[in-house]
DNA sequence: CTGGGCCCTGGAGTATAGTCCAAGGTCAAG
DNA sequence: CTTGACCTTGGACTATACTCCAGGGCCCAG
């Protein structure tokens, strides 16, 4: 059983972040000492990579609880839930596509750029950048 | 030329998040009525289209400054900017690479879940989730 | 020449996601 | 048995990105 200390540093996150999540309702404690200390088990760590990497690919907190709570529901497995998951799967996917035409756009900046002493009015940004939004509208 | 309110209904924006965007240095109007009304020009409107498809793709404003202001540097285009480009290029395909797993997760999390009857306790949420995890790191 | 719809500025308010105290209790090492 | 590192709660503060007025001016259709 871990600390709050200790699961902050694994995690890498702050102990104030740890404490917000708790009342934002991500986690809770497995178990408390008897001075009220927070003890934490390995599936919390689990769950705050989780929390992390889906907040880095742009869910909200409310969005990760609500893919959290799938979890602890007593109601039936497939229905609700699937059709969260496809949603998410959704929205997952249309990010996705604008990401990949931004990166593809950034390419084409970079390997036109490659010529070091090129004039401003010569340096393809404008047209890489509004390219990117033109392929994904 | 567009005055405000026109321009806000072409690009799905409100006219109050246009004036915000004005006051962070995002864009200018390209020019103003006598009675001070902003008035816009095309450009502004794929302006905009790149700036809201950017924030989707999890870029602050203050990073689409920094590459709207690319644009209008008089310093030598490849250098600076180059190396900019390609930070972002970087920072995009990591977080990329990130939503690709999580979706493939959910894809999982669907096709598991196909069966809509299924008790919560076989519904294969947890793991999922936790293997998207797994992947990124 | 007036009513309704648009525009202006400046400033206040909101949601999200932390971040930072203050005041105090806990615990292990020396 | 004290010192320093850790923990507790509650509440205030911050940044980002809007969003919503208030109080006023502009413009044109009837």
């Amino acid at each position: 059983m871990l600390t709050i200390g200790k699961l902050a540093a694994l995690t890498e996150t702050s102990t104030d972040t740890l404490r917000y999540y708790e009342r934002e309702g991500l986690i809770e404690p497995a178990d408390r000492t008897e001075s009220g200390y927070r003890l934490y088990d390995k599936g919390s760590e689990r769950r705050i990579r989780f929390i992390r990497q889906a907040q880095h690919c742009g869910f909200t907190l409310t969005e990760i609880r609500d893919l959290l709570v799938l979890r602890n529901r007593d109601a039936a497995c497939c229905g609700d839930v699937r059709k969260r998951a496809i949603e998410k799967k959704l929205q997952l996917e249309h990010k996705i596509k604008a990401m990949k035409s931004m990166s593809k756009a950034l390419d084409r900046l970079i390997a036109d750029c490659a010529n070091e002493a090129q004039p401003v009015e010569d340096c393809t940004i404008i047209a890489a950048l509004e390219q990117a939004v033109g392929q994904v509208h």
